[in-house]
DNA sequence: GTGAGGCATCGACATCCGTCTATGAGAGGT
DNA sequence: ACCTCTCATAGACGGATGTCGATGCCTCAC
């Protein structure tokens, strides 16, 4: 059984916790649950690199191909990382001809930073005296 | 657990990285194995319960005695994930009389959220003189 | 139709990680 | 001095995870 392909859904955790950060109230077990499994897509070097490396490549999107050659990563691992992000909600995937682009999915790292961060949330999100 | 002793201090990495996010310039190897160190503190549910827990207590800190019983796991197990957080940086521990109390460190998780957050480095993280 | 290129999936393997029980180290009270 | 209480550490175990080579699928060119 493929333990790590059952999340098709994207983050709705987040949206329910964009707003209050984790320092706000105790996070019950399966809030946490959820949030520890979004952190754990970009809790690897790789995975982090896959991020960046799409997101300053040119036009915000790259290939596979794009990607192997400097992450030093042999292509099926890259390709299962990718994977990974783009369940955790993170990455699109657009197959076009031979081709699969992979794009940041806006805002989705924001969501993430809102949860971590009391201060660093993006605008309209309430700032208390913490 | 020592065996993961590369991070003694505090978050050196994010001192560097606290400016520039991950979706602007891609992530040297180096750079993402200490990011995703550091994430890898917090991509665990009792860990993210444990920060929650310490966070909303009463006084912003918590001894071992009051996080076991909530967690719903041995003693053990949770000295065992609050070390990981202090060797993470994101917890102090101090200890008076018999008492363990942990508590938040500033900024800290603040800075983990800058690195995530693309637009949401806003007027600049009041990052206290440490 | 046939071949070639890019990518996803499969199966296997080594390692890491979270959890437990048992035990040791300090501090405080009687 | 002794006992109790709190916490940290040690050792062990099962499951999850990252990586690879091999293979299959799909698309395009000829």
């Amino acid at each position: 059984m493929e333990s790590m392909v059952a999340v098709p859904k994207s983050l709705p955790l987040l949206d329910a916790a964009c707003c209050p950060p984790l320092v706000r109230a105790p996070l019950d077990a399966d809030t946490a649950a959820e949030l520890a499994h979004a952190f754990k897509a970009i809790a690897d070097p790789a995975r982090l690199r896959l991020l960046s490396m799409v997101a300053a490549h040119d036009g915000g999107e790259a290939c596979v191909c794009d990607l192997t050659e400097p992450l030093g990563l042999s292509q099926p691992t890259v390709s299962h990382h990718l994977k990974v992000l783009v369940d955790a909600g993170l990455l699109t995937r657009d197959r076009r001809g031979i081709w699969s682009y992979y794009a940041l999915v806006p805002g989705a790292l924001d969501a993430l930073a809102a949860v971590l961060g009391s201060s660093a949330a993006p605008a309209g999100v309430a700032r208390s005296t913490g």
